[in-house]
DNA sequence: TACCTTTGCATCGTGCACGATATAAACGCA
DNA sequence: TGCGTTTATATCGTGCACGATGCAAAGGTA
């Protein structure tokens, strides 16, 4: 049985994207009542630690791409959630800013890591095991990352 | 500091999705020589270890739903990797198995999953690390997936 | 200053994900 | 047997992801 790696069961990667879709799905009635998505949530969080972030810095920050971010923001900027501005001393930049009504939401999203992490623990998983996952895949992320910028 | 939760840093989900993508992404390289993607990847696993599963029978195992698997399934088709038929005895199943030339890239697989966790093993990280995270996250799985059954 | 390279962002095409909905077959039960 | 309900799959619309590519501004250098 020279293959049994090739199990679904043995794989590291499946369990990683089923708990990631399920987990985002997991946030999103709470998304569903701000009118937001999971990736668009996350840009408002780094915009409510950021007053102004440029679409590189917010791109580094996510590990997505412009081509990712680009048409997000527009949506978001539709929606009111945010400003696009070139920037005045680099044309190339692009300064986004959160307007009032992303600054708002902030009080609506608090309650929601605490729900989540609720549901993540259970007879078998404390909180300090959620945390030793959380550097075990922050590690992988910065290994992988790498890799990236190596094939360039 | 009361929204310290809210920081992207202390969130489990982001580590989670950012991962989730760029081991996905770790797989390319190898997946493209056999001109398949992630998703179509798991469809050949699964029948690899199941001469022939229904639509349903793939959805279950996978935890993706019919309208995510049927345009995949056709693409496939189309690539002539496997054939759709209707099942005879339940007109409502679709019967799923894979020709010889899905059958046939399964040897090309095989050196994939060692090639991947050998990039996810480091001073820090050995396999029984990898062993238990992978059991969190399928306890998370099977979490998310009942509270999922209970909202319908 | 002319020119080449790099950087920042955007557009395009393709393939997922997934909620909502449709449709036909199968089932259950009065 | 008739008919409402469930089940299996598919379609549609929207929003990511992301590779490939384009383009203009900035930077570097002869």
């Amino acid at each position: 049985m020279d293959d049994a790696q090739l199990k679904l069961s043995s794989q590291v990667c499946f369990p990683l994207y089923s708990a990631s879709r399920l987990l985002t799905k997991a946030y999103k009635p709470y998304l569903d009542e701000m009118g937001i998505t999971y990736p668009q949530y996350l840009v408002l969080i780094v915009l409510w630690e950021n007053d102004e972030l440029s679409v590189n810095q917010i791109t580094e920050k996510l590990l997505l791409n412009s081509n990712t971010l680009s048409p997000l923001l527009k949506r978001m900027e539709k929606m009111e959630l945010l400003q696009r501005n070139r920037s005045t001393t680099d044309e190339r930049s692009v300064i986004v800013q959160l307007t009032e009504k992303g600054k708002s939401l902030k009080d609506q999203a608090k309650p929601i890591p605490d729900k989540l992490i609720k549901v993540l623990l259970t007879e078998n998983i404390n909180l300090s095991d959620v945390l030793q996952l959380k550097e075990m895949l922050n590690e992988w992320i910065k290994i992988l990352t790498e890799d990236n910028k190596n094939l360039e």
